[in-house]
DNA sequence: TAGATTGTTAATCGATTAACAATC
DNA sequence: TAGATTGTTAATCGATTAACAATC
């Protein structure tokens, strides 16, 4: 029956694809970046969850919704895996994004070169410290603040890359919201949600206490374990 | 009928606490430190989800597992919550680390102060570039490769953070392991598996592409769903 | 051919969410 | 007291894992 309301009509063309598949895609991708520079054509998910620390079962079903097929006994085609990843991960669109905070963590952002290959394209940095100001990072030019707004809504910026301290990350995601910014990736200790910028701004907190929490945990349960 | 073997005796002291909630907990810890400095001496769930953009259902399972009671009506103690959380993260215990590549990632980690808060006290770098060799890095010194694993046995050390290029990696990661590391904490792009330094050595890998993968992908779908 | 590997359907597992009685 | 909030048991949801036929 077709849906003749045009309401309630989602994008098949994603596929659903569930978040923790999305994640693990970008080791896929490295790892199979490496088999093509050694010249390898196929590939069995049984070699790829070996070097990966994952299940076959996984890996194939990971594999599977990116629409790539492999062949039994041969395993699956390097190099299509390889564009179907990008594909499904976006990166073959190249995304410009702004980044505040001109400190160390913002130049080691700035520095690593990785996410160029990976879709994320950061044209300019900005910086409430005059001293930073007018300086070039890694080839990034730092600019006021005050400037921001203005250029990302010229240049259509859509995502924003915070890397100040806590105190300051509220203003700097209001700022890059100000400039029509649509996705605002989080490395401030302040979790930032929709109460700081509004409903309709995609919000990716990254937050390093999380995953050190879960380091000092399993570090306490091999000690308990072992009496 | 009690276990008579002692093979399978699981520390029942962890409560089996789930992966998941262990990652909101820091979220609860910052907000919760907030409201003490506030002068709050209570706090429901509601409140609590609403400002960290959770469901109060949620917040309260999680809650429950620091084993803190509430009162109805009333809401659950900010003191005690805050104690109770320190004490399921570990952060009462603090744990000394040692950190290999002191360039721009390394001294932002070095310069994150709130994790002297949170239970990791970085007491060293470590790095092979000479010049980096001998500097103070927010009052850590920076010392050479070589001197890792002796003064890693002799102090003790439990933890290794890894801030180097995805090339220099391994080496880091075996360097910490001879060194008697227990845990790495890897926020280089390379994915290190029990593969790289044996299967009893503890791994958190900070996979940054991850998070911009799920960025990306959750700004495509965005684009996607507006016609 | 024999057998390793894929693709798919079903079973399991664990976390999230819902429901509701107990309680302050 | 009335009603908001907790604590607990049950239902739902979604991802992981298992099983196995199809296939090269």
């Amino acid at each position: 029956m077709p849906n003749l309301t045009g309401q309630d009509e989602r994008e098949e063309i994603s596929h659903a694809i569930p978040y923790p598949t999305i994640r693990r895609m970008p080791a896929y991708h490295r790892y199979l970046k490496g088999l093509q520079s050694d010249g390898l054509a196929m590939v069995s998910c049984t070699r790829i969850a070996e070097s990966l620390d994952l299940e076959p079962i996984q890996v194939r079903k990971d594999l599977a919704m990116t629409g790539t097929v492999g062949r039994p006994r041969i395993g699956y085609p390097v190099d299509a895996l390889i564009g179907a990843i990008e594909t499904v991960l976006g990166w073959d669109r190249w995304s410009e994004a702004f980044l505040v905070g001109a400190g160390n963590l913002g130049s080691a952002i700035l520095g690593y070169r990785a996410f160029k290959a990976i879709g994320l394209n950061i044209v300019a940095a900005f910086d409430i410290d005059p001293r930073r100001v007018g300086k070039m990072i890694h080839d990034v030019p730092v600019l006021a603040m005050e400037k921001l707004a203005n250029l990302a809504r010229r240049m259509k910026i859509r995502i924003g890359v915070i890397t100040v301290p806590a105190e300051a990350a509220e203003d700097a995601a209001k700022a890059l919201v100000r400039g029509g910014i649509e996705a605002i990736w989080n490395f401030s200790p302040l979790a930032l949600t929709g109460l700081h910028v509004g409903k309709d701004v995609i919000i990716e907190n990254v937050s390093l206490a999380s995953s050190l929490a879960v380091l000092i945990r399993r570090l306490g349960q091999t000690k308990a374990a072992q009496p």
